[in-house]
DNA sequence: CTTGCCTATGCAACGAGTTGCATAGCAAGA
DNA sequence: TCTTGCTATGCAACTCGTTGCATAGGCAAG
């Protein structure tokens, strides 16, 4: 279970309240991890319970009030035992190449619509990638190196934009073989 | 939920028993859908009760007898079904990412070996693609051309040749990135 | 002949993830 | 003013997925 580490890891990145950590991960984390605003409220509480974080009431004005949620030295050694011991290589689970293998034994011509519309989902979170990669690792002037922790989030934000690439160029592959084998005139 | 839907798929290219399904889910399909045997099972006995398979007791000899599950018409329909409605683009879920932005916390050197093991399990993985590659699709003497489920499955293992060379590219990039930011003389 | 391994199926308990719903303050516009 | 929408948190019920264990026949090696 990795949940509780993504949290940790956004955590000390920058400390945050539950909701704010909802929209990191429509975002940022979100590309490699995803969780819901229920499962991200659960967690924090166990994880709260546990005292691998610190609560802090902040009143806001002209919006509700929120916890904000910052790693506590137990949530950081938890944090540090999980980095040091391995992770099996992640299961896999593509609806899409089910599809693909079941368009066998059905007609191909809705599933030509789907892969287009994948590939045009593809095509737009690479735009994203590429437009925040441009905002916020292109250093303008020379000055102001990145750090070890911003260049570490590069380097998982090129594995998103790589991963992009390889699947729009899969899904045109799959899109000529399914017209291949059935040809509109 | 698409793993009756994998399952109706993996029994339309060949009927067979809850075993035999969970061997295939550690080979072909398993490459792009992961199952336990536990979920096959439950799954198989759920889809046995909705009239979606048929079952046939199959005595063996030298072996425990079978139960061979094979499509029936209403599991056909509910798969042309699902054919049919959309999908949403995957959910992700990459401990190594989350390892990789968590590195920023923690001494990179045991996350420097992770990955190392990382971008073995993957080429292994690749060559053992190739190698069914090579066996299932080269077409030895230009006689006997491959049908459509042979091209669609060809085309699903392609995606998955093309996932690995993309994620050993990017985990080389890692590596690189972690030895510039904590250098080993 | 005992131990370990492979085929073959399954239960029970738990933990993870999803879906629907509820509440509540404040802001902007019809 | 009434509705819509955003911030902010949470409960309850359910399904999905994992882990540990159990059974049972046959095969091969030591």
């Amino acid at each position: 279970m990795a949940l509780e580490h993504a949290i940790l890891v956004s955590l000390l990145e920058k400390p945050g309240s539950g909701y704010e950590l909802s929209r990191r991960f429509e975002r940022s984390i979100g590309y490699f991890w995803t969780a819901t605003h229920q499962q991200i409220y659960r967690v924090l509480k166990r994880m709260e319970h546990d005292g691998w974080i610190d609560v802090r009431d902040v009143p806001q004005q002209g919006r509700p009030d929120k916890k904000e949620y910052s790693v506590a030295a137990p949530g950081r050694a938890a944090l540090s035992e999980w980095l040091h011991e391995p992770v099996e290589p992640e299961s896999v689970r593509h609806d899409l190449a089910v599809k693909i293998r079941g368009a066998a034994f059905d007609d191909p011509t809705a599933l030509i619509r789907e892969v287009e519309r994948h590939r045009q989902a593809h095509a737009d979170r690479l735009a994203h990638y590429l437009v925040g990669e441009q905002r916020d690792f292109t250093d303008p002037g020379g000055d102001a190196p990145l750090d070890a922790g911003q260049e570490l989030q590069h380097v998982v934000l090129r594995g998103g934009i790589a991963y992009e690439r390889m699947t729009i160029a899969w899904l045109d592959d799959v899109l000529a073989t399914l017209h291949r084998l059935h040809p509109v005139p």
